[in-house]
DNA sequence: GCCGTTTTCGGCCCGACTGTTTTCAGTCG
C-alpha cells in the first residue's frame, strides 16, 4: 500500500511550494495528500486497473498529480519533489512538526544556519544562534527548545484512552463551579478520535447577580482552571482563553464564550478542520458566512446559539461529532440520510475478556459482577489458549474444567434470579498454517470460539490472508479478534488483503471484532465502514484483562460510530437468545 | 493544481495570535 508514502511526499511538496511563496498550489497538494490517506483502496491497484483515468476520478487529483502518482509507482521517485529536495535538503516533516515552525522559517534556518534536521535545530537553538536572526528572537528560540523536548517525549499524540479519564475528571470539576452555566468538550476528544493532540473545553459563564460582572465570573473560572491538580505549566491566562500543560504531557485549553454564539463556537472548535471547510463552502453557496461567531447573512446573525440550529439553517441534519471528518457525512446530511449510529447504551454484553484462569487479575465471578454492574445481560469469558504459553494459555482439559466453574456460576445467578449469563468462549490462536491450537472436539463444547493472530506478524500478505481465511473456515470459529493486529504508536497492522477477508467473513458468517483496547482500536474506522458496506457483522469487545477494563467498551463504540456502524451491524447489541441463535 | 446546476477561467475557508518587522508575516486551529 503506497498511499501513505505518496501522501507524505505531497504534503512535503505543499510545504516546499509554501516556501516558494506560490499560492493555491500548496492547498491542491494537501488536498490530494488527504485524499490518498483516506482512500480505502490501494492507489497502486487503482492505477493498475484503470490507469491515469482512474486516478483522476479521485477527488482532488487531476492530470498533473495523477502523472506524479504514476511516476512514483513506476520509478519510486517523483522528480518534481526531488528537485525541491535537492535545493533545500532538509528533514522538512520533522522540523515543522515543532510547534511554531513552518516551511518559511525552516527555509530561513537552512539558508542562514544550514539546519537540516531536528538535531541541528536543537544544537543551534542551544547555542543561541537562532535568536539574532531577522524575524526570530529570544522567545522563538526558547519555544523551539521546548517544542523539541515535547516532540521527543510523546511524538505529539496521546491515546484517547489516556486522555478521557483526565478529561472526565476536569469536566466534572468545572461543571461543579457555580460560575459555570454550560460546559462542553470540543476538538478531537469530542470526535472520539483514537489519538488526541490537545483538549478543548468550552464554557458559558453564569453572570450571578452578586458578582460584579461577567468578567469577574470568567476570572474565577480561569483561576480555578489554571490551578487544577496536574497542571505543570500555564501557557497563558486571560478572561476568554487559558491554556495549560498537564503532567501527562498534553495541553488543555479553556474558552469562555458568549451565550449567543456558543453553538457556532462548539461547532467550530469540534472540527475537523476539513469538515468545517466544507461546511463553510455550503454557507457561501447559500450567500451566508460561517465562523466561530455565528452564521451570518450580511452582518446579521441568523444562527449560532446551538449547533443544531446552524446545521438546520444550512439545510442539513445535525452531524454526530464522530462523523465530522469530511468523509462524505456532509453530502449525506444534506439529503438527510445519515445512519442512525449505534448508541453508547446499545451493548448488551462483552464477548472478549480474560480471567484469572489464564493468569489474569480477576476471577470469573469478579468479572461477572463487574459486567452485571454495567447492566449487561451476558459476558463471554474468552481466555487465551495453549499456544500462548506466556499468557498461561488453556489446553483442552483446562477448558473443560473452566466450563464447570462457569456452569456453576450460571446456576448461582439463576437461583438468585439475576438475569445474567456467563458464556464460555476462548481466544484461540491462528497458527502459521491457519490451523487452530485447540482441537475441534474441545471447540465444540464452547459457546463460541474466537481466533486471533498472536505470532508471526511479518508474514507476506498472501500467506497471511490465506492463514486467516483458513481459520475462518473452521465452523467453530465465530469471531476474529483484533483483525489487523495494529498497536497504536508501536506497531503497524500486518499485511492482509482486507477485501478478501471481508468476502470470507461474509461467506462463512464470521464476525470481525472491534477491539476497544485503547492501544488497539482494531478494526479502525475505515475498515469498519468497509465491513459494514460488505454486510459483515462485527462485535465490539474490550479484551479486558482486568474487571475495570470492561469500561473500555466506550472507545470501541466510539470507533464503531466513527465507522458509521449502526446497531444492526453489531452482534452484541442483540439479546442473549438472539446471540445464541446466531452462533448456532 | 483542481474544479464547475451560475464558470473550461477565475476562484480557492476564516480569524486570531505571536513575536517582533513600528504595520505585518508566519503559524495555528
Amino acid at each position: 500500500m503506497k498511499n501513505r508514502e505518496i501522501a507524505k511526499i505531497f504534503y512535503e511538496i505543499a510545504d516546499y511550494l509554501e516556501m516558494e511563496r506560490i499560492s493555491f498550489k500548496p492547498y491542491a497538494y494537501q488536498k490530494a495528500a488527504i485524499a490518498l490517506e483516506t482512500l480505502e483502496e490501494d492507489v497502486g491497484e487503482i492505477y493498475k486497473k484503470g490507469g491515469i483515468k482512474a486516478l483522476k476520478k479521485i477527488p482532488g487529483i487531476g492530470v498533473s498529480i495523477a502523472l506524479k502518482i504514476e511516476e512514483y509507482l513506476k520509478t519510486g521517485k517523483i522528480k518534481y519533489y526531488e528537485k525541491f529536495k535537492k535545493k533545500i535538503p532538509i528533514d522538512l516533516s520533522e522540523i515543522i512538526s515543532i510547534e511554531g515552525m513552518g516551511p518559511r522559517k525552516a527555509k530561513v534556518l537552512y539558508e542562514k544556519l544550514r539546519i537540516k534536521t531536528l538535531k541541528d535545530l536543537e544544537k543551534k537553538a542551544k547555542g543561541g544562534k537562532i535568536a539574532p536572526l531577522f524575524g526570530f528572537g529570544e522567545k522563538t528560540e526558547k519555544n523551539i527548545l521546548e517544542g523539541i523536548k515535547f516532540f521527543k517525549r510523546s511524538r505529539g499524540r496521546f491515546l484517547l484512552g489516556e486522555i478521557i479519564p483526565v478529561v472526565k475528571e476536569v469536566y466534572q470539576k468545572l461543571k461543579g463551579l457555580k460560575e459555570v452555566k454550560k460546559i462542553n468538550v470540543a476538538g478531537s476528544v469530542r470526535r472520539m478520535k483514537e489519538t488526541i493532540g490537545d483538549v478543548d473545553f468550552l464554557v458559558i459563564s453564569k453572570e450571578s447577580k452578586k458578582s460584579a460582572s461577567a468578567k469577574a465570573s470568567a476570572d474565577k473560572i480561569m483561576d480555578f482552571f489554571v490551578s487544577l491538580p496536574g497542571v505543570v505549566k500555564i501557557w497563558g491566562k486571560g478572561t476568554t482563553k487559558s491554556s495549560v500543560r498537564m503532567n501527562q504531557g498534553f495541553d488543555m485549553d479553556l474558552r469562555v464564550l458568549p451565550k449567543k454564539s456558543y453553538g457556532s463556537a462548539l461547532q467550530y472548535f469540534t472540527g475537523s478542520k476539513e469538515h468545517n471547510i466544507n461546511l463553510r463552502k455550503i454557507a457561501i453557496n447559500k450567500g451566508l458566512k460561517l465562523s466561530e461567531y455565528g452564521l451570518f447573512k450580511g452582518s446579521r446573525m441568523i444562527a449560532g446559539k446551538t449547533e443544531k440550529e446552524i446545521y438546520k439553517t444550512l439545510g442539513m441534519q445535525w452531524v454526530p461529532p464522530e462523523l465530522r471528518e469530511n468523509q462524505g457525512e456532509i453530502e449525506v446530511a444534506l439529503v438527510k440520510k445519515l445512519p442512525k449510529l449505534i448508541d453508547y447504551n446499545d451493548i448488551k454484553g462483552d464477548l472478549h475478556c480474560h480471567s484469572k484462569w489464564n493468569g489474569g487479575v480477576n476471577t470469573i465471578e469478579e468479572m461477572a459482577q463487574a459486567a452485571i454492574k454495567m447492566g449487561y445481560e451476558y459476558l463471554g469469558i474468552s481466555d487465551h489458549t495453549k499456544f500462548l504459553r506466556i499468557e498461561h494459555g488453556l489446553n483442552e482439559k483446562q477448558l473443560v474444567l473452566q466450563r464447570k466453574e462457569i456452569d456453576k456460576l450460571n446456576e448461582k445467578f439463576k437461583r438468585k434470579k439475576i438475569k445474567f449469563r456467563l458464556l464460555q468462549g476462548a481466544e484461540t490462536n491462528i497458527l502459521n498454517d491457519g490451523s487452530i491450537d485447540i482441537n475441534d472436539e474441545a471447540l465444540k463444547k464452547l459457546d463460541y470460539a474466537i481466533a486471533g493472530i498472536h505470532s508471526s506478524f511479518k508474514m507476506p500478505k498472501e500467506k497471511m490472508t490465506q492463514r486467516i481465511i483458513k481459520a475462518m473456515k473452521n465452523p467453530y470459529i465465530k469471531i476474529i479478534s483484533h483483525p489487523t493486529g495494529r498497536i497504536l504508536k508501536r506497531r503497524d497492522e500486518y499485511q492482509i488483503d482486507f477485501d478478501r477477508i471481508l468476502r470470507a467473513a461474509k461467506e462463512f458468517q464470521v464476525i470481525l471484532e472491534i477491539n476497544s483496547y485503547p492501544e488497539r482500536l482494531d478494526l479502525n474506522d475505515q475498515n469498519i465502514r468497509r465491513a459494514k458496506g460488505a454486510g459483515v457483522k462485527m462485535a465490539i469487545n474490550t479484551d479486558s484483562h482486568r474487571k475495570d477494563q470492561l469500561r473500555f467498551i466506550e472507545f470501541g463504540i466510539a470507533q464503531a460510530r466513527r465507522g458509521w456502524a449502526e446497531k444492526k451491524d453489531i452482534i452484541n447489541t442483540q439479546s442473549l437468545e438472539e446471540l445464541l441463535k446466531y452462533f448456532k
